[in-house]
DNA sequence: AAGTGGTCTAGACCACGTA
DNA sequence: ACGTGGTCTAGACCACTTG
């Protein structure tokens, strides 16, 4: 089962890919415990370090988390992960639940020369323009304007229903995986008509996010840009 | 030097630290080998698995680079880092420059209750309060309010005058690394005393920012709010 | 050949959670 | 009391780089 030749990768390189192979196959669902490092050792005939290491490497990916005196158990939160990934507002009390989302529009329009210039597009091409607006238990909070190249996403702008979760949207109906993004934050005041909608006094402060988000390739596919009410929700980061 | 008592941190973790310590204050600079493994491990009294372990987690905070068969270097992207790394504003041309500081106030005081909770401290603890103004080419543009346990920090209140980089500070005076933040942001309106500062109209939108910065151990040790005019700035963050 | 980091072992004890 | 992960040791051998 383990190869244990010369130009064979390290042993518990082949261990943590075993594993790995056992939690991807199901045989351990999200929550499970996995056997102990001892067990591990003893079936696979290397010392407890070696599962060890093995184990460490996968804690590190997040596919198991450890709890010390019970056990080693199969990660269950790598889809939630993927939702919040790119939402950073949090409500005051320190919860974090997606908006809700309402179309306000949803139309083709030419690219200005900013919009152009941040998608890396010629000036003039065609983009979709879409606002929405998002609540927090009925409160409209957000304001967003999404903007993306019509060419790469074709029809969208006919959907008759768009998903709170775009992200999910564009990779499963266009194949464009957002991997990455960077925003840009300010401090605006809100314009009349943001007020009406977000329900607060002309020139309250609101948040402006600029986001653009790019693919694996390091290609931008959206701009966005939010405007948020914070009075009772913030923007987290961590700075590792 | 290392301490074995019961309730003390873990060999590895103290050694870390302590590597952590002679690199902040500059015994090895960036590019230099530091002692081999098993030399560490005879100087301090351990196993070479101990140090390793401690050099390990090192590496994977970008701190050490392993060269097989040569040995471990201290990063050299140390430095740039160390200066940008927890500074998030750039002007809305894209420059990154660090803006010059002010201390407008710098005096000891009894934590609040807010004050207390967020660094874990009890209530009642003496803690070190100091109010700066930063410029961007004479342009005073961020409102910071620092606040540091004064047990942690004895004498920094004393002290004549402080840099501008603080956490290179709190590194080589008082042993204390920052390794990682976490910050809320909203967006709030200048009070009078704030506009009359940073020089804007009363109510002029700004960017706060909550942060609180944390020790190689999570251990939270300094909490700072910015208020910010981002007339002609932006907060910065990059997702992944 | 000598010295470095990289892997691996067999065993020990500690800290924690559960029964 | 028992089993789990968490730390630590003392020693071994391998893979890589340099004189």
């Amino acid at each position: 089962m383990l190869s244990t030749g010369k130009d064979s990768i390290s042993l518990y390189m082949q261990i943590r890919n075993l594993l790995a192979a056992r939690i991807g196959r199901g045989d351990w669902s999200p929550g499970d415990v996995i056997p102990s490092e001892i067990q591990l050792a003893q079936e696979l005939g290397v010392s407890q370090g070696t599962v060890r290491k093995a184990i460490t490497e996968l804690v590190e990916k997040n596919v198991l988390t450890r709890k010390q005196g019970r056990g080693t158990f199969v990660s269950a939160h790598d889809q939630d992960r993927a939702l919040f990934h790119f939402f950073h507002i949090s409500a005051d009390n320190g919860q974090k639940v997606l908006p809700q989302s309402s179309v306000l529009r949803c139309r083709r329009k030419t690219a200005s020369r900013a919009e152009a210039s941040k998608l890396h597009l010629e000036h003039g091409t065609r983009i979709i323009s879409i606002e929405r607006i998002r609540r927090f238990a009925d409160q409209p909070t957000i304001l967003e304007n999404i903007v993306l190249p019509a060419e790469l996403f074709a029809g969208l702008d006919g959907e008759s229903e768009l998903p709170n979760t775009l992200y999910e949207l564009y990779q499963r109906k266009y194949g464009i995986t957002i991997h990455s993004a960077s925003e840009r934050l300010k401090a605006a005041s809100a314009t009349d008509r943001e007020a009406q909608l977000l329900n607060v006094a002309r020139g309250t402060p609101l948040l402006q996010i600029e986001r653009i988000a790019l693919t694996l390739e390091n290609t931008p596919v959206e701009l966005r840009i939010s405007r948020c009410n914070t009075a009772r929700h913030y923007y987290e980061n961590t700075i590792f």
